[in-house]
DNA sequence: TTTATATTTTACCAACTGGTAAAACTAAAG
DNA sequence: CTTTAGTTTTACCAGTTGGTAAAATATAAA
């Protein structure tokens, strides 16, 4: 055996992990602190701080798992497909992601409005290469005219905002929509949206 | 002379509402201390106490402020005018707050991200009665196929999503746009954006 | 200039913060 | 069944937190 986790220290990593996702997606990096983390998953604060040295050693793994998750449906969008059909499944990922991870959602939201200052590099090194290159595809399309014409990286942005909407600012959007069911409709809505802004 | 504020005191509690601002804006409420507030004012942490008696009071009173002017644009929107002038007019006002209040913008975004917890009774009251009141003039519209065929409270939602976007995730649109000026082409983005989501 | 009032500083407090040391306990391999 | 390694608890610490009391200072009205 070189250094295999045994099957306490995986419950217990992940079962801190998962209480820290809680915490820190709703107080931020400096309004969480280890003692709640430690109370959201039935450890003690000594206990906890056996699996993670720091609270920010937590902190740092679970925005470097999250990135890879944010990253990846972009990765996805594939130039040799139909663009409008591309764009749209990637709006879908991400509506799908707001909805079934809102905590990662409103985790990455907060890390952002706070300046970024863990993953700062992340975003001009990881994203802004993918991005810069998934642009130069929105624009290749653009250029044989198989979309209007749309400035790439806000046609990037406005996806981004328009679904991460939904869970980051879902006290909001439910406060509003009392009956129905959100993410039905935000769907119906983004595919009209982006069908008429990508049409020819 | 009634409770008329002296100078010093209007000055100071300016002074102290801007750092607070700063505070608030960048780090939640749990994530701000007075002490953080107070040094960035300049002033004593007893001496900001005997403005504001708690952390609370500074925090609630910012937010009560800012409710006003968030919700100011919205109101605005003019049932006889002409629809799609209004609704542009309107994002154009919410891309200028996101220009010159971003911070104002955060604030705002922290407290919801957080859920809410001092301001939902604005948002189930003030903003929903609001909201359903100016769906319903874009539903009028509608009907009257002045604009084309749109769930009204999902544009609303869209217009807050994609113009906030430019002030709360600044740090990630700075990271990606490195050379050009994000609010300028964003106004042109949106403008066709919503011209040819709402053109009949 | 005196007096009353408003403002600021100093010194403090109890609770909470992130984190540590070492003892006590538990599980698993031999 | 013992030894060893892994896990948890207890007791603690220094710095920070929101907030207070009272003394000291500045301001302004009479």
């Amino acid at each position: 055996m070189v250094d295999r986790e045994s099957r306490i220290q995986k419950r217990n990593k992940d079962s801190i992990m998962n209480a820290a996702l809680e915490i820190f997606s709703m107080y931020g990096f400096r309004g969480a602190t280890v003692d709640l983390i430690a109370k959201a998953c039935g450890l003690s604060k000594p206990n906890l701080l056996y699996y993670f040295q720091t609270k920010e050693e937590i902190h740092v793994q679970l925005l470097s798992r999250l990135m890879d998750t944010w990253l990846d449906p972009l990765k996805e969008m594939d130039e040799n497909g139909d663009p409008f059909n591309e764009i749209m499944a990637y709006v879908r990922r991400k509506l799908h992601m707001s909805k079934t991870l809102p905590r990662e959602s409103r985790l990455f939201a907060n890390e952002i409005i706070q300046g970024a200052p863990r993953i700062n590099h992340v975003l001009q090194n990881d994203l802004k290469t993918l991005v810069d290159e998934k642009a130069l595809v929105i624009q290749k399309w653009v250029d044989k005219g198989l979309i209007a014409k749309v400035h790439p990286y806000h046609l990037i942005f406005s996806i981004w905002s328009l679904t991460q909407h939904y869970a980051d600012f879902d006290v909001q959007v439910q406060a509003v929509l009392t009956d129905e069911d959100p993410f039905e409709n935000a769907e119906n809505y983004l595919e009209t949206l982006f069908s008429k802004l990508l049409a020819i």
